[in-house]
DNA sequence: AGCACGCCGACT
DNA sequence: GTCGGCGTGCTC
């Protein structure tokens, strides 16, 4: 077929990507007289509509007919052009992830405030001789506050001069002031390097150096690993203080939940200012002078959840991944990836150090630091001095409460003297409501949820029965629904209000707390309750995993985890990984600031290797227990691959399935997490072990679907997510 | 007939 | 991801 458009030379083309779920880029005519760069933020049409989207360097591999072809309708001039080290790692993390690198892209450009310049702001100057025909005291304090002949905001002026707002627009009216434009405020100002330095112990000290000398190795990757109340954070600030003084910008990833208030003081406390912020909750406006103050480099230092990885830092010189074993770094809809391993990606391309912190690091983590991957970095004592809480077991098959009651007569006592010393307890069972399972005494039936065969769980605050899988709830009702018999139901197992109902009944007198997400008050009143218990104003916490993290409560003394082996056996070949890091984090809680905190872990099992890891307060004992586990149990060795598969177009009903599957058969594990092109391939070519743990809700041929992908190149396939947890480490 | 809903394919 | 087209099935 002949084409002889001759609008359509090559230099008048564009390769563009846009955020949509098309395996590449699409190909653009450029208006005449504009010039387009790979990076340049254009707007174009797309179907119907209108899109925003980046040339990119990569040729369409499909010749289309030049007549189809389409023109940009809009160059962002004043937007900087994504550089080259990000575009590569949007295509990085979009093959790793088996998908479209326009969906990538997208969480680039994910703010559309971002792409033009702000609007400058109104403000007022003194013009030069004018005076006010008749001068009162209000006005003398206006025109004494403006001497230096700078422009102020409206605002600004009148709370600096104490005057009421309509005091200016006389002044203004009269032409003693007048209007001009300021330009638009800085997210926030830049980070004081000097501003107060911290007094670090020799260990942090020396912790401090070596990341320090980070810098030089360009690109490399550090585990600081820590026990709680180590002084972590201190450490890494300083590794913030030199990304500085070299001119470089840094990224500080935490959880989503560990954005707290907290957290933003302590980087205040150093370095004078807080730090630009980025999260889902940030506000369009704030979020689009944060994404343009990045792509300037007006803004130095971003905190931010998983997202802020993807933000276009013009000289980023340095990651931080805090709490770096954290699940919600994991991203599970639309683009699935790992913020931890894709941190270490965006560090790899641009040449940078990355920082990966835990006290309770993750196995694969801890592997890579074992094999020399990752410099290990260990704070072995907390900065203050005060020593690690004595950690004991309360075997409960010796020594348990009698019968529907759930705190062990020693943990009692703890609390007992705890409370008489005016310091806190927290007790920490990770189940919300009063009980998971209601039976029936007279019939023995059971409560499950229609919807995916979960028991419902009780909510006596409520008076509902909850199912904690689909969220699906009932009323509780009066009678058996099998049998008919009325009040023959019983509630089985504690949940934390359970646990609050007995702690009432033993201390009567005591203030105390239940923290729980199902509470009704929302965020706002999780929030408020955890600075009351912070405060002291609460003398018994009863909560869920939402105590673990974050917040640092230093009035607590007593830890007592009610079920240390729940979790322990779950179908999830990272149970004991899992449990560990939550009992680690929670016990980790008590006596931080004051010295000598007390633990307690009632426990069925007090010999298993979690257990007795946490009890020996000896971490290692765990890393090198769980790995001979794995190891033992075939699972392929960590970094290569670790597991699998699946979650199907209803994940409710793929996480439901698994865990009916692994109730029925022991010996099936399941694991859905995140995971790479490259690992699947490998799978197929064999070149690595593994073993597939989980299947799909429905029948599916993994094999056949992979080869399919190998010969036919990546087709997203409805329905289906191939999740793999792997390490990038092999493929860098 | 008229419309709500779901599935499918195209989008340069 | 988003839209339009088209089929199915149900209601005014």
């Amino acid at each position: 077929m002949l084409f002889d458009k001759p609008d359509a030379e090559p230099d008048n083309i564009a390769s563009v990507l846009v955020p949509v779920a098309v395996p590449g880029a699409y190909t653009y005519l450029v208006p005449p007289g504009e010039q387009v760069q790979p990076g340049t933020i254009v707007r174009v049409p797309l179907g119907t509509r209108e899109v925003v989207g980046a040339v990119w360097d990569i040729e369409p591999d499909v010749a289309i007919n030049p007549k189809k072809l389409k023109t940009i309708t809009h160059i962002y001039k004043d937007a900087r052009p994504l550089d080259a080290n990000l575009r590569r790692f949007v295509d990085w993390v979009a093959n790793w992830t088996l998908g479209a690198p326009g969906m990538v892209l997208r969480m680039v450009l994910r703010s559309e405030e971002a792409l033009l310049p702000e609007a400058p702001v109104p403000g007022v100057r003194r013009i030069e001789g004018a005076e006010p025909d008749r001068m009162t005291s209000a006005r003398q304090r206006v025109l004494a506050t403006m001497e230096d002949g700078l422009a102020w905001t409206k605002s600004g002026l009148s709370h600096a001069a104490g005057v009421s707002g309509s005091v200016i627009d006389g002044l203004l009216h009269q032409g003693v002031l007048e209007v001009v434009s300021l330009p638009a405020a800085l997210p926030t100002p830049p980070p004081d390097i000097d501003f107060a330095r911290t007094n670090l112990n020799p260990a942090q000290r020396r912790a401090a150096d070596q990341l320090i000398a980070a810098f030089d190795e360009g690109g490399s990757i550090s585990l600081v690993d820590g026990v709680t109340g180590s002084g972590k954070t201190e450490v890494y600030f300083e590794a913030i203080a030199e990304a500085m003084r070299r001119g470089k910008q840094a990224l500080i990833l935490l959880p989503e939940i560990a954005l707290t208030e907290q957290f933003l003081r302590r980087f205040e406390k150093r370095f004078g200012v807080y730090p630009a912020e980025w999260h889902s909750e940030i506000t369009p406006k704030k979020r689009g002078r944060v994404w343009r103050g990045a792509a300037s480099g007006d803004v130095r230092v971003v905190i931010g959840a998983r997202s802020a990885l993807f933000l276009p830092f013009v000289d980023l010189g340095l990651i931080i991944v805090d709490e770096e074993h954290d699940a919600a770094f994991k991203q599970d809809d639309r683009v699935p990836y790992s913020a931890r391993d894709m941190a270490v990606v965006r560090g790899h391309i641009s040449k940078f150090p990355v920082i990966l912190a835990s006290a309770t690091p993750s196995v694969e983590s801890r592997v890579n630091a074992d094999l020399g991957r990752y410099r290990h970095l260990v704070l072995p004592e907390r900065a203050t001095g005060a020593a690690m809480p004595e950690l004991h077991a309360i075997d409960m098959r010796h020594e348990g409460p009698e019968r529907g009651h759930w705190i062990a007569p020693r943990l009692l006592e703890a609390i007992k003297g705890a409370y008489g010393d005016g310091a806190q307890t927290l007790l920490f069972l990770n189940r919300r409501g009063y009980a998971p399972l209601t039976l029936c005494r007279t019939c023995g039936h059971r409560f499950q949820c229609g919807h995916c065969s979960a028991w419902l769980v009780e909510h006596r605050f409520q008076k509902r029965l909850v199912c904690h899988h689909c969220g699906h709830f009932e009323k509780v009702p009066e009678s058996c629904p099998s049998c008919g018999t009325v009040d023959s139901l019983v509630a089985c197992g504690p949940g934390v209000e359970r646990i609050a109902e007995e702690v009432c009944s033993k201390f009567p007198e005591a203030r105390v707390l239940v923290l729980s997400s199902d509470l009704p008050g929302g965020p706002d009143r999780l929030r408020r309750e955890m600075k009351i218990v912070e405060e002291g104003g609460a003398d018994i916490v009863i909560g869920t995993q939402l105590v673990a993290k974050g917040h640092n409560f230093p009035k607590m003394r007593v830890v007592g985890v009610i079920d240390a082996d729940l979790g322990l056996a779950n179908g999830d070949p990272r149970a004991a990984e899992k449990t560990f890091q939550l009992l680690g984090q929670v016990t980790g809680r008590a006596g931080r600031v004051t010295g000598g905190g007390l633990g307690f872990l009632q426990t069925y099992s007090p010999d298993h290797p979690v257990i007795s890891a946490l009890l020996s307060s000896n971490m290692d004992d765990f890393y090198t227990a769980e790995i001979a586990a794995r190891r033992a149990a075939g699972l392929p060795p960590f970094g290569r691959l670790a597991a699998v598969i699946v979650s199907g177009p209803d994940k409710v009903f793929a996480d439901g399935y698994v865990r009916s599957l692994s109730r029925a058969a022991p010996r099936v594990q399941a694991v859905t997490i995140l995971g790479p092109a490259e690992a699947a391939l490998a799978m197929v070519r064999g070149r690595y072990r593994f073993r597939l743990l989980a299947i799909a809700p429905r029948q599916f041929d993994l094999q056949g679907y992979m080869q399919h992908w190998l010969d036919c190149g990546p087709k997203p396939t409805k329905g289906l997510r191939v999740q793999i947890d792997i390490d990038p480490q092999h493929f860098l």
